[in-house]
Formats: structure tokens, sequence, C-alpha cells
DNA sequence: ATTATATGTATGCAGTCTGCATATAAGTCA
DNA sequence: TGACTTATATGCAGACTGCATACATATAAT
């Protein structure tokens, strides 16, 4: 039985495919070692990197860089402020609104976190040489540049990036 | 603050931040397309798939491979029996063994799991030209074939693969 | 054959994560 | 002032998971 796809070329049938079983390894890695080494949920690391990013956030705007509703954010960060890794502030231009920001503790927790997935993407990418390295930088910038849509799925996308490592100006997703 | 990581290269290190979020779209894709179009959770999916290519396998073979503890592996497949996907049924060399195989409803599943799963990767592939494709599938074999250990982590990493699209002696992560 | 051990399944229990519905507080506008 | 919107918080229920344990079956040693 010959399956109905788009692509009718064998091989990139096959690149199809273990592009998912990369994608698979990758997870699973980072979110392993974030639970193991950090004691911290896949939800629970992005809400760090995103009050990171923009301290002063509220919930409702953490909520939708990270892709959760607004009842299960107040409750990862509800958990993050109560190991003392996030301070929750009534802002003052608006009572209703949180303003998040990480502690001493939580700017900690974020940089071992960031640390712990870059050792993991990097150690994949260390057995390339430049040329390979160069090809799959410019493939994976064309597939995110061009299959991204702006808003809602690029936040989401880029919910636990580095951004020391991809400002927004060399971001694909991002770069217009 | 510079961070200490291996590679020192700034475009490398860009590199790796994009994969990460490229393995972040995929599986955000796939699992949330699995989830509103066919009910099946990201391990439910697994095993249906263990369950496709290996038809007489014991609830403690399918928990290897997909990465589950025993007692979770039988929960799972137990809502799948419920649904009238799988089919139990004692095996005669060992009687205290399942000897699970999917029903035709089951198989319908697995093919449309495959398809949605692929729909999403060839998606991402469609806007690369020949030559990117063909780095693109000669990085990632590379990293899977340098990193990857055999055995569980292999296995694991497989457990959604489309075996029509990736046999064991053309997968990256099997092959000597 | 009997007994001890190992293997495969199943289940009680608890913990985490999530979404929906709802309640409360605070801001906005007619 | 009153109606509406926005932001947060919480009760509730459901899904998923691991640990500890119970039970059945197989295997091996005596």
């Amino acid at each position: 039985m010959v399956d109905q796809d788009a692509l009718s070329d064998g091989e990139s049938r096959h690149t199809a495919n273990i592009l998912g079983a990369l994608a698979v390894l990758i997870q699973d890695r980072v979110e392993s070692a974030w639970q193991s080494a950090l004691d911290l949920s896949p939800m629970a690391a992005a809400a760090v990197v995103q009050i990171d990013n923009e301290p002063g956030s509220s919930i409702e705007q953490v909520a939708g860089r990270i892709g959760l509703t607004h009842s299960a954010t107040v409750r990862v960060i509800d958990k993050l402020a109560e190991r003392g890794l996030v301070e929750k502030d009534r802002a003052r231009k608006d009572a209703r609104a949180q303003s998040l920001k990480l502690s001493k503790a939580g700017k900690r927790i974020a940089q071992q976190l960031h640390e712990t997935r870059n050792g993991v993407t990097d150690d994949l990418l260390s057995g390339l040489d430049a040329a390979q390295r160069k090809a799959l930088e410019q493939a994976i910038s064309a597939i995110l540049h061009r299959t991204v849509e702006p808003g809602r799925e690029a936040d989401v996308t880029c919910r636990v990036c580095d951004d020391r490592r991809c400002t927004p100006d060399i971001c694909p997703i991002r770069v217009a």
C-alpha cells in the first residue's frame, strides 16, 4: 500500500521520518534532564524562561507565550513561587495583574536550564563538520521561517529558547 | 556573561538553539494533531505503532520500546483495548504474557497516525529544494547515528516511526 | 516432586499536570 | 452609578504516571 503523501520522492519520505525521530530524541533528552537535574516540568521551564526574558510580565502574558490556559499557568507559577524561584508583585499600573520576576535563585535556575538544553543540542552538533553545520543551520532556518506562523505559534515554539543564542533580529521565525 | 559551552563557534550556538526550537515545533504539531484528530495521547500513539510493528508483543516488550513503566503501559493498553483498537490474548507459549495485536480499527488508526505525523514533517520539508533536503538528510543521519546509543534509547527514539519510511536497514540509528 | 526464584500482569494509591467553570477583584466606558 | 471587560484565583474532574504490591505462571535447584 502506497500512502498518499504530498512528497512522492522516496528520499524525502525517509528524511521526514528521521526528522520526526530527531525531534523525539531532543525533547526526550532535554525534558528528562530538566526533570532530573532541576526538578522542572517542561512548562515550568518555559515559564521560567519567559519571566526571565520579560520581567514584569503578567500571568496572562506568560500563559499566551507558553501555550497554556490561564488557570494552568496560575498553578505552574504558583509552584515556582512556592519554591522561591518566582516573585509576584501586584503591578502599579494595573492592580489586577501580577508583575512577575525571577528571584536570584530563579535566575540561577534559568541559566542552568539553558545550559542543560544547550548541552543536549551542542552534543548533537558536535560530530558535524563546519559544512554540515552550515547546511543544517540553513535548512532549519528555511523551515522555521517558512512554516511557523507569526503570533501565537511563533511564541510557543520559542518558549524555551535561549535569547543569548537567538536574538529577535536573527531568529528565523521572527525575521521578515 | 559568556557561557561555558563546548562549542565556541557563535554560528553553532545559534544552530543548536534553533534545532531545539524545531524539535518543540514538531512535537507540538504532531502531538496536538494526534490528540485532536485521533484522540490519542503521545504514549498511546507509540503503543499502537509498536503493536502494529511487532504483533504478538507482550506488554512488557511494548513498555520497553516506548519507555514507560510496566504499570503505566498496562493502563495505556487497557484504554486502547476498551476502545477496541487493541486485542489481548494470553500467549500460548507463556500463559503469563499477553499477546497483543491491533484490531481492524486499530490498524486503521495506526495508518492515520502515521499519515498525521508524516503530514507534519512533509510539510516542513516541502519548502526545501533537493540540495537542501539532501544536506538535511545527511546531517540528521550523522547526528542520529553518532549520538543515539543502541538499545533502549534507540527503541524509545524510534517509538513512533513509520516503518514504511525507515526500515531497519536504512535507519541511521540501527545501521552499523 | 517440591520449593525457591524469576517473570509477566494487574491494581491500589498518590502525585502531577491540565482544562473547564466559576468566583472575586479591579479597570473601563456608557 | 451600572454594565462590561480583564486578570487572577480556585473548586472540580479527568488524564497520565510511578511506586509498591498482589497474583499467576514459568524456571531452576534440591
